[in-house]
DNA sequence: AAGAATATTTAGGTTAGTCTAAAAAATGTT
DNA sequence: AACATTTTTTAGACTAACCTAAATATTCTT
């Protein structure tokens, strides 16, 4: 991840993290109508964007066909991913706020532009791997450490797990999971998966629940046994 | 400082605070000249500004008689200089950063929008009463210490003070500082006026120099005897 | 108080990023 | 394979914030 001395809009900034996202989970070429609903924006909208990261060499874009990240792309994408998280790291661990008040603010502390900055900050957090999420931090150079996590829904039952993240860091599913007694980092133990609705009864230190088939997708964990 | 839960953009809060810095400096109506200059973009640019900022009560404007900050203009410059200066602190105190080095990344962070994330801010760095410039920091209801403080070139011949502030703080001007020697809380003493081009000379703990009258117009000193 | 110089405003244009509505391409269905 | 549906793109408009050039006010000088 070199730092060619370029700057990009906010705009862009987040088309970039938005696309870097998707290809994260769909693993493929990543649609216009996809990119419009996770940015709350127009197909229309959307098109010219990608006009224009086509022309600034960050996305490969052909007509009709969706868009990926070129390799420089990537390195921007990268480079906002990690500014959001150390903020989030820096707004929980510092200035006590909750896991699930973060992102919003994260969100525009994301497009501050300093190197040194993040650099700094970086150090005075002592360079941490996971944000509050349980995502993984990019270092400097674009590497992150991507432990092994599975979804609720692919354990085996009766298996164990420490819940390391969530694909949906919405608020509002934030603080279903503060309600349920959730946390990053509870050992979750899979008690049954009703075949019928997939919906997956659990089993933590304190209390047992049941979470929908919707939940039971988005909880990620880190295989214990 | 009531939140009524208006936003403004960037754009019209750098105007507000460059409005407001600009009465401090000169006690009355602001011009359309002034503020582009400082604001470094066309006349005509801030006539187009002034007339939206008029409309949104921020402002008194009236044709060719230049501009006044209402209550609520007022309000809203403190809140950002309330943010830029508390973000210096934190860059200098927590992650290292120079005082010359802290202001453009603080025009960013200024920017930032959450009440919870400032008064947060705050609190983490005990309430600081002044940035590292040494000017004050308003608190969350715009109130702030007004130290009495005077210009080197105002001082009277012999006497002494300690360096509590600068009315330039552009990075150029406080790496001259630097290279000069002269800090913050630098105890300095008056040793001459030159009438003829009002240059100073002066005396610290560790050694003397000449400063311009330009230089002795920008250093203010709290006086000490 | 008139003319010169300066300051300010107006008029009209540009760019980034958005939008709606219509056209075109791709995909699904029978 | 033909039609219907969905997705994507194009065309044309809008707003915020800026610009240049020209017009108009104000202030300075004599």
């Amino acid at each position: 991840m070199q730092s060619s001395i370029v700057l990009y809009s906010q705009a862009e900034e987040n088309y970039l993290k938005c696309i870097y996202a998707l290809e994260m989970e769909h693993g493929e070429e990543v649609s216009t109508n996809l990119i419009a609903s996770k940015i709350k924006t127009k197909a229309s909208s959307v098109t010219d964007m990608l006009k224009k990261l086509s022309a600034k060499n960050l996305v490969v874009y052909k007509k009709y066909q969706g868009v990926r990240l070129t390799e420089r792309g990537r390195e921007t994408a990268l480079r906002v991913v990690r500014k959001h998280r150390l903020w989030e790291c820096f707004l929980v661990q510092k200035l006590d706020f909750k896991w699930d008040e973060v992102h919003e603010i994260a969100e525009q502390l994301e497009h501050i532009e300093s190197d040194l900055l993040i650099d700094k900050l970086d150090a005075f957090l002592r360079f941490p791997k996971t944000d509050p999420h349980g995502d993984p931090i990019p270092d400097k150079h674009g590497r992150m450490v991507i432990s092994k996590t599975v979804r609720v829904l692919d354990m085996r039952i009766g298996s164990s797990g420490i819940l390391t993240g969530v694909k949906d860091s919405s608020g509002p599913f934030l603080k279903y999971l503060n309600k349920k007694n959730l946390a990053l980092g509870d050992k979750i133990k899979v008690i049954d998966i009703e075949p019928y609705d997939q919906s997956v009864h659990i089993e933590t230190r304190t209390h047992r629940l049941v979470i929908s088939n919707n939940v039971a997708e988005n909880l990620y964990l880190r295989n214990v046994k």
